[in-house]
DNA sequence: TACATCTTGGAGTGTCCGCTCCAGTTCTGC
DNA sequence: GCAGAACTGGAGCGGACACTCCAAGATGTA
């Protein structure tokens, strides 16, 4: 929509200013008035550049997913444990898009168009993480992968929740238990 | 707030229009409007018997935790199996309450006065669950006995979270997955 | 029965929201 | 340096929201 190099610039202050209140006051507290307030820009300018509200929140939550990728170039080059350091990092560090992510997740869970977007990116995730344990583990099969993949990423999510509800949780130590234990499961199993 | 027959009647009318509300329409979509006219009252009679809208929907949620609680009599005779199926059921049941749960669970991150609620729930379930462990594994230590109910109830609520999200999803299969897999965890390990 | 207290409905209040509209201005290509 | 398209701010719209107010009626008590 914007062509101009005026408009490309105003377009930046915007994502911007939705950035810095995403991080300050969450998805919900997100308003069209905050953001151009914030942004120094009238209503009229941002639906100009943006079809919604929405149109903005999600171009940034896609940005910072994307920066924050360990390994953007797909070498392949990141192990397992990489990965789930990176998983922490990104939920217990000074980036607050865990905490928008997670928010939208919730919102998905009603939200049919909120839903698809996350899990679009959900499964991209696995797919890394189960390219990490066949490459720890060649002998693995596809699905068995996947199925670890899932497992890890499912339980860094939650441990992850829980981190950003409760500050004293240790969330480093805890996802670190995942690694021998997902390393040791590959088939579901009966212990009762 | 209610003491006559009527009183409590019209409470209860309440509470179940808002707990049909929130399974149909999700957190965001349940509004006064919406609460009164399913039960049939007044806002002037809900606000006689609710301090505020909120107030309908925790109770509501509290009750319907309470609710699946397998052992409510803390008998302290379930199995770590039973509590992993009977989360997945609770996920994946017919009752709605774990996608209201998550969803409270999201709003905890930027709201603290919701975040105190979610975590003393979530508090006394890794209790119930870490009482397992140490019932399947004495020699267990407490707090070993704690981290491995903290990772296998924060993988849980992951898995939970992609199940509800994505209704292919088998979370009963990757629930098990975890059960020995967090058998053979105990502490924090490098592997790499 | 007498009467204090509780309950009732719903019109109304104040507030906030996303978004539209548009007249005026700025920008860029030619 | 002109034409036309892009950009601008902000008043204001329509509607949703949680909540208040209160007169009238129902209820329980002595």
């Amino acid at each position: 929509m914007a062509r101009y190099r005026v408009g490309l610039e105003t377009r930046e202050r915007i994502l911007s200013a939705t950035r810095r209140l995403l991080a300050e006051v969450g998805i919900e507290g997100v308003t069209l008035k905050a953001i151009t307030a914030n942004a120094r820009v009238g209503a009229g300018s941002f639906y100009n550049l943006f079809d919604s509200k929405d149109d903005a929140v999600f171009e940034v939550v896609r940005e910072a997913i994307e920066a924050v990728d360990p390994d953007p170039a797909g070498a392949g080059t990141d192990s397992l444990e990489d990965l789930v350091d990176a998983f922490v990092a990104f939920m217990t560090g000074s980036s607050p898009i865990a905490r928008i992510y997670l928010q939208l997740a919730g919102r998905g869970l009603t939200d049919p168009a909120i839903a698809s977007r996350v899990l679009r990116s959900h499964r991209r995730r696995v797919e890394r993480f189960a390219d990490a344990c066949r490459r720890e583990d060649p002998s693995l099969g596809e699905g068995e992968a996947i199925s670890r993949a899932e497992v890890i990423l499912g339980a860094l999510t939650g441990l992850g929740m829980t981190a950003l509800v409760d500050p004293g949780f240790d969330m480093r130590y805890h996802a670190r238990l995942l690694l021998p234990a997902a390393a040791g499961a590959g088939h579901p199993t009966r212990t009762g």
